[in-house]
DNA sequence: GGATGGGATTGAAACGTTTCGCAGCCTGTG
DNA sequence: CACAGGCTGCGAAACGTTTCAATCCCATCC
């Protein structure tokens, strides 16, 4: 149905090997090229990038793994990394995985049969065990957000300075003489986790405060665990006089609780939370929280693969660290106690 | 570097017709099956999806083109049609196209030179200029959630009954006496913003209610449109006694407005949403609103497209209806007016 | 024991490009 | 006028599969 490059070569009496020269830029006769793009014209010739891709062993597609394409934080970096990617003329394929391991691996098999250029991925698995075969197959591979440890020096990177960022905050807290301060996490043993719970620690370490157990919550960056730990934390009988909430989704949870429970912020409790994301915002405009620029998370991503991709010899791994910050709202007041 | 079919031939002393035969379900004898097992797993060979898509003239990949990735309602749709899909070997490529008709239309010339099976499309052009290429290359398109009238009969959709959803909803008012029924709607011109003005118009004729121009607002699907338009409708001398807001960001605007205002729902006006998503369902847990089944769009998108892959002869193009839901809460009580 | 038949196996061509090495042509110079 | 040298164009092979028609092998039957 479709014309090839061998009707073209009919129609206008050229070599094939002229014609493919024409497409990729190669130098010819003005009157040859003229009879090219007549007969583009007339066959409606599109190339064909499958056969492309089988003859320079590069499909041009980018997979991508993730833990939830339902979530706006992750939808936010992704619709910003795929605008420049296919600028570049690279396809983007992307796979959920519901934080899934084993969907995971799957997904990332799935995507070596098709042969993509580069792996883009949101860990889910925190052993890094699915990305082994990308790493066998030699191609690029790209964590976002969460590192992994087994993998360092074997990959690129781009992510967060989660530690600075909730030093930053806990250490705002601590200035306005809160003591009492209680940490929701997301899923143990996620790199995002650890690091936001080291900067936590330090912060305390830095105010001379012995961390206190009960104090530390995970709510696995679900709505509903952030509601959960927070309902927790306030039937101590020493309540945490501030809370440091670790996502957005929590952050939510956070202050639905307090809603219901009738706790006023900041007069009974100061929080601060995580994550700005579009329409939220507007919904609690106060709050006092950490901001990841997800905008830019996706762009260095890109761009790094881009990177990657280009210079295939140069096999130094290098790992972005962007910064967060923190802006200021009103939910966040001197410690009244003692 | 990677393992060929050639290769197994080479190492199993069979010929490349019978390794094909193997992979793709033949029956093969005994001793030879186990001697491509072994070489399979020696040589760590991969089939190159590459080159079976050259040969077969099918690439297992479908488009998807839509208006915006940070949307909740499309990340949902998207995320159950990706499951189904890939469980089927399917590969998904995501265009965001930002709500514009250029940029479309490049996505969908894009994907149709990687020689997508299918496309599968939110239209934000409704002239439906930019699927000819896609209908000339004789690719099955199917639309999801907007109908293009032009399109009638070439394409198959999946939809919501959007004009009996909003009839419903507005019925429901009439029922309890509202008289003076607002009704914000999105950007003009597109299916759903039509079908559901029909809704509305069909419902207050049923009621014997004449319609009020200046009743009816466009928001343009945006939280600040939501926003905008109600705070307009509030400044009417006459104002009306409840509301009927066409999609979740506008409803989001609605209550950001009313709350603003300090008008009290149901107390001073009755207001009926639409779209219950995850998180924001908390926020707002008493409202009435009208329910779209995003999860069953997506299934059913990927269903109906699989089908037209199967039988491409069958050129009968279907449109399949879904239902909405009313879900009772408590954001609507009788009119005290008169 | 040889013919028959049927299933497994095979070689070769094809899918639509890119690319390599070589041939052809033209221009300008000695 | 012949020849060197630089472009441009060309044929053919290759990328890794699938598939067709033909062949082969083996068991069965007469």
């Amino acid at each position: 149905m479709a014309a090839t490059m061998k009707d073209l070569s009919r129609e206008t009496g050229l070599g094939l090997a002229t014609i493919s020269k024409y497409f990729n830029g190669g130098v010819v006769r003005e009157k040859n090229r003229l009879a090219i793009e007549n007969a583009v014209k007339k066959l409606h010739y599109v190339p064909n990038e499958v056969a492309r891709s089988l003859k320079t062993q590069q499909t041009r597609v980018i997979g991508v793994v993730i833990p939830e394409l339902s979530n706006a934080f992750i939808t936010s970096i992704i619709s910003s990394m795929e605008d420049i990617l296919r600028k570049q003329d690279y396809a983007v394929i992307v796979c959920d995985c519901r934080s899934d391991p084993k969907r995971e691996k799957e997904a990332v098999e799935f995507l070596l049969h098709r042969r993509v250029d580069g792996l883009i991925n949101m860990a889910t698995d925190a052993t890094g065990a699915h990305l082994k075969a990308a790493l066998n197959a030699n191609i690029p591979v790209l964590l976002i957000d969460r590192l992994v440890e087994s993998l360092r020096g074997k990959v690129s990177a781009v992510v967060i300075d989660n530690a600075h960022a909730a030093g930053q905050a806990v250490r705002k807290l601590t200035e306005l003489g809160h003591r009492k301060i209680g940490l929701v996490l997301g899923s143990p043993n996620l790199y995002t986790t650890n690091q936001r719970l080291t900067g936590y620690l330090n912060a305390l370490k830095d105010a001379g405060i012995t961390p206190t157990e009960e104090y530390i919550r995970y709510g696995n960056y679900t709505m509903d665990g952030g509601y959960q730990a927070v309902s927790d934390l306030l039937k101590l009988k020493d309540r945490p006089t501030a809370l440091f909430v670790t996502n957005f989704e929590m952050t939510l949870g956070t202050m639905l609780a307090l809603q219901h429970s009738g706790i006023r912020v900041p007069e009974d409790l100061s929080v601060i939370g995580f994550d700005k994301l579009e329409l939220f915002g507007e919904i609690f405009p106060d709050l006092t929280l950490i901001r990841q620029p997800q905008l830019s998370i996706g762009r260095e991503a890109a761009n790094l693969m881009l990177d990657l991709l280009m210079n295939r010899d140069a096999v130094s791994h290098r790992i972005v660290t962007l910064s967060t910050a923190l802006t200021e709202g009103r939910s966040v007041r001197a410690c009244a106690d003692g």
